[in-house]
DNA sequence: CTGTCAATAAAAATCGATATTCTTTCTTTT
DNA sequence: AAAAGAAAGAATATCGATTTTTATTGACAG
């Protein structure tokens, strides 16, 4: 009975309804389906999803770590609210540590690496880009730039840049649904880093990453002052 | 009868359970008590902290997200690994936060935030240091180096910053249990830092705190190794 | 012996119900 | 009419018990 329930649930690829539940309500979070502000109710949510408070209640604190909600002890939980302001501390750090974690992964990322960076690509590249939110590419599009970083060997590097990743995300569509404007075709600066990558040239590939953050980052950044205006 | 319960709780100064549980398993991470890889057993730590199962398991789940436990799915809870590399990349990526979050600080500061400082500082001296891990010392070393950057105004640098210190502290500590080294006397370098900040002098305070970090930093990084070394 | 399989024991994950704490609303008093 | 206070209604936080899953043991066949 419970196993059929858990197989049906849209394609079973979950161990555990926490993941599933975390995952959820991160890409909800992320979407912007759930807006900053937003109250995060448990047994709304509880019900929404069709699993009990418990493994709510441990998505939400993981993802109060994550930076993507906040918690008032007492009081629950609600979706972390954006600014300008934060956004910049977040590209910042994330250079930072973006940077770091692909000039380890050109240093010492083995064939493994080189074969994920290539499957990440390929997949990115085989899903048509949508103006709508694409929960494909989205996913595909994590994988690339995780898999960039995946030789550093450094746990604590690869948790970071999946965080800043999700954040950043979170930037990227919450400015899309204020502006509308149309995002630029991304495939041919992501195949440069990639062949920067490959090629083990680490200087040129930093270069084009750092490039492709700050050329996407100062969209954003206006994107939100105006949401920020807005708001107003 | 279960408010007697709370209050009577190590001086009742928690709002919740989960709060409490949190703290408590992250200072007996922290301080080594809770060894590396060690099997974290919701029922075992649910029966010694008195409290049910949830709490713990919200505490675990953001302390992963923290980088202190690591998760398998359906396998339960263990305190996260360590070593001299990810120490590496740990004091890398602090450094960039910390360095940022300071000259954010002494930008924009104002009266609160120097008066957290001067605060901070002198409860931090009132201490008499000790050579076991004391957790009124431990307490108070954090509160200064968050006052630091708490003029920053931005959460996610004041999160980065408060879940690194928490790492560091932790190899802090279990590399004085294998090495056994006496810790140098921090006081000065501390008021260096501070005064510096107080001065709104970006630079020196900026060079100052890297300074204090890069000496610890060296000094750890050996003891750890030598504990890698006996753990072969 | 060695590897496989089933039965049992242990632990994790989850649920449903209860206790606690906030919020709001409706009095009551000045 | 405004402020303080009490009572009802949510929502959170927590617990104890149940369900699932993994780990262990021991029997048995190869």
């Amino acid at each position: 009975m419970t196993m059929a329930q858990k197989s049906s649930e849209s394609g079973g690829e979950f161990r555990s309804r926490t993941s599933e539940t975390h995952m959820r309500i991160r890409d909800d979070v992320i979407s912007g389906k759930l807006k900053p502000g937003a109250k995060l109710k448990i047994e709304h949510l509880s019900r929404e999803i069709g699993v009990g408070a418990t493994p709510v209640r441990e998505a939400l604190s993981s993802l109060v770590s994550d930076g993507l909600v906040v918690r008032e002890d007492q009081r629950g939980f609600r979706v972390a609210g954006i600014s300008s302001q934060e956004f910049d501390e977040l590209l910042y750090v994330r250079s930072c540590v973006e940077e770091r974690a692909l000039r380890l992964s050109i240093e010492r990322g083995g064939p493994n690496w080189e074969e994920g960076i290539v499957l990440a690509k390929y997949r990115l590249r085989a899903i048509a880009p949508s103006d709508r939110y694409d929960p494909q590419w989205e996913r595909h599009h994590r994988q690339f730039h995780l898999a960039l970083n995946a030789g550093s060997g450094s746990g604590t590097l690869l948790r970071l840049c999946s965080q800043f990743f999700d954040e950043n995300s979170r930037y990227r569509h919450l400015s899309r649904c204020g502006g509308g404007r149309a995002p630029r075709d991304l495939s041919d600066e992501h195949d440069g880093i990639a062949e920067a990558a490959l090629a083990r040239n680490a200087d040129l590939a930093v270069e084009r990453l750092m490039t492709h953050y700050n050329r996407t980052g100062k969209l954003l950044r206006q994107a939100i002052m105006e949401v920020e205006q807005g708001a107003q």
